[in-house]
DNA sequence: GTCCCAAGTAGACAGTGGTTACTTTCGGGC
DNA sequence: GCCCGAAAGTAACCACTGTCTACTTGGGAC
């Protein structure tokens, strides 16, 4: 249920529902969100959009297609908002922390999003590659710092992949436990989603490792 | 497909089947392996486990009560597997990298249960707390090897809990990639899942910042 | 004002799935 | 050798889902 903003990104406002792509694409997250994955299905998606179940078919070739586009638009805002957030930071490693950050929080607020996103969907077909486009985004933003922050004599140097995959790794886990609600059966408590990302990427930073032991 | 053992793990070897409980459990596992977790129904396992579809119902309340076995097992497999991989270390720090090494190590050799295990399932009901506490002893293991580094003076000090989620996110980040196949399509190759967990967990420990800048 | 065509409706079909009630099989205790 | 009860089989119910086809609506171009 995040809150969506009405950019003009369909061309075409339709004629009769006004705008059902995106009436379409909000009622699946909604319904995720309130009744789980499992319980997502077209015609209930249309139900809750207030047009018969045939109607999706206008706009999406099947149930799949509904799915990519889900996905599609999460990759795009996420990275915008990942954009959006390192943008306030000057130094490689602030600029490190807020990617990370906006990563996790980006999870926390849109979680029938970040599950489409990363859900096991999606068989086959090379007609999703807009997904792998939009994903490579956020990676390269990440990509970016880790490289700058080697520029800059901050970061150790070497092939800046492995660090940008264990950059990634962090933050998809706790993004992970944190929207599959595990953190709540375990013994977490107190720290919210944004100090714990932001905790936990200035320790992969630092290293867990004591001062006085590194270098 | 993960190799099994035969353990006596259920103690009645049943009348007809000979182990239907336990031939369920590893038909959901190869099922999901083989055609997804989508895939997975109730009637489907049990015509794989060779039974009519209502044989199963002679075994678990539900399909929930199936899945439930089915996480519950992976965890404790999981800890097990950890543990050993740690008994061979000595030193705290090895320890830990052998206690992450094992957590990715399970998730790529047994995606079918990784997936049971953490997937979005298992709608309420405090009757799977069987799952909580199996699933606390793995977190048990990783909070025990953190202390020990603390106490050995290697690790820096205070609430060893954020350190410990900290790791696990780490872990659990890059277990989920893998699993989800994420890392095959971006342009990651090369380093293996071992390699990729080794490498990971080595880092959080040490840090990313220059050996230099540190401390 | 008319006509066209996209958008949406109504209905149907085939397949699947979870679940339950009743029946049959068969090993072991007596 | 008989009988009980657990284990598995059989059959059916019912709900749901994706998808297709034919029909209707209504706004805008002309």
């Amino acid at each position: 249920m995040a809150a969506r903003k009405k950019t003009s990104s369909q061309p075409k406002p339709s004629y009769h529902h006004g705008d059902l792509r995106r009436a379409l694409i909000d009622a699946s997250l909604g319904l995720i969100a309130e009744e789980g994955f499992s319980a997502l299905s077209l015609r209930e998606v249309a139900k809750r959009a207030g047009v018969t179940h045939a109607a999706p078919y206008r706009h999406f070739a099947d149930k799949e297609a509904l799915l990519a586009a889900v996905a599609e638009e999460g990759f795009r805002t996420m990275a915008e908002q990942m954009r959006q957030r390192m943008d306030e930071e000057s130094s490689p490693v602030e600029r490190l922390h807020a990617c990370g950050v906006a990563y996790v929080l980006f999870a926390v607020q849109n979680p029938s999003h970040f599950r489409v996103m990363f859900g096991p969907h999606f068989t086959r077909k090379g007609e999703h590659q807009g997904l792998a486009t939009e994903g490579g985004h956020s990676f390269g933003l990440l990509m970016q710092c880790l490289v700058q922050g080697q520029q800059a004599g901050l970061l150790r140097g070497g092939d800046p992949l492995p660090l940008g995959l264990a950059a990634w790794s962090l933050v998809h886990g706790l993004a992970s436990l944190l929207v599959d609600g595990v953190l709540q059966r375990a013994g977490n408590s107190t720290m919210s989603p944004e100090e714990l990302a932001l905790f936990q990427t200035r320790l992969l930073v630092e290293g867990l490792l004591l001062p006085a032991q590194n270098g």
